[in-house]
DNA sequence: ACAACCATGTAAGTAGTTACATGATTTA
DNA sequence: TAAATCATGTAACTACTTACATGGTTGT
């Protein structure tokens, strides 16, 4: 259960409406913890009813923006969550899987896609060390910003990952036909 | 759609029966892709429904084996399915919501959890090793061996690039309380 | 007034998880 | 013959996905 926990989060970092909380989810956080509109709007109206949460305006119907804000609750839960200690969930990649098939079946055009893999990780790459030399010219001081740039790292360091591994994969399978 | 792909793929290796499948998704193929018992049989019932595969013995109620294998229409069907192109899924991590939540609230005790997980990493990363020095202790030549290492490969780096992570983490978060 | 977009929501379906139930076979 | 274990299954639930609906605001 971490998408209520992620959305306290954003609503402390910054009190929002759902369809700005969407739109962070499709960046900042959405780089590790993917969300649509309708999980946010879902998962929001959960929190209120928990009472971890509190909405501010209209209580109008439809169509009306209501912006979100913490109570006191919801960052105690949020503290709790954040303390608890979780084990690391094993790779899950259907690419491996379907290099097994291919390895069952015979050749399948497996390499047409792992090249194209390889693009985008390159350029997902690229766009997170562009955000690292903007935002962390020099090594963070602050604790939060040492924090924040810990997760870009992780980023980072996982598209080189991938990287490597289709430039590897790439060797090996784009042998002669 | 990716279980019943994968448990085609296994069964082309090698008929078997539920239980079977459950124990072999516990160890290589629960690498990439884990599945409980409970899933594996549901989705074994509807591939045979498809008639993507069929069960050989008993038919006489419960508690006796079934062992399944592919028929040609499932062989087709992993075939189109492998040959697909499919988007990477990005990276997906509660650590990294809960490094973001202690950046927002304060210390929660996370390095802890980092440490913990760093140990699992490495001991994961050491067994990976160890089958590497075992089923491959040259490079492989035949194409179907090629891939499998390509797969372990997968599974090697992304432990590495765990464990340098945490390395990494761990000396940002270990500073003097 | 109409189009385009902003904002919130409903409905239906799929995949995965957790807890439990039950028949068959082995072994002490 | 009772306990342990093998093997298959049911039921209920949660998280996530996809498609669609509807009201409000802004610009021409």
């Amino acid at each position: 259960m971490s998408l209520p926990h992620a959305l306290l989060t954003a609503l402390l970092e910054e009190a929002s409406s759902g369809l700005d909380l969407a739109r962070r989810f499709d960046h900042s956080i959405g780089n590790f913890w993917h969300a649509t509109h309708q999980q946010i709007y879902r998962e929001l109206g959960r929190l209120e009813e928990q009472g971890w949460v509190e909405s501010l305006p209209p209580e109008t119907g439809r169509g009306r923006k209501r912006v979100y804000r913490v109570l006191p609750s919801g960052r105690a839960e949020l503290a709790r969550w954040t303390a608890e200690s979780q084990d690391p969930k094993p790779m899950r990649d259907e690419l491996m899987l379907r290099i097994r098939a291919e390895a069952a079946i015979g050749p399948a055009g497996v390499s047409d896609d792992v090249r194209r893999r390889l693009d985008m990780h390159r350029s997902k790459l690229a766009i997170y060390r562009q955000v690292e030399a903007r935002d962390f010219p020099v090594p963070p001081t602050t604790r939060d910003k040492q924090l924040q740039h810990l997760i870009l790292r992780a980023g980072i360091m996982h598209e080189q990952f991938w990287v490597e591994w289709s430039e590897e994969a790439l060797q090996v399978m784009a042998k002669p036909a």
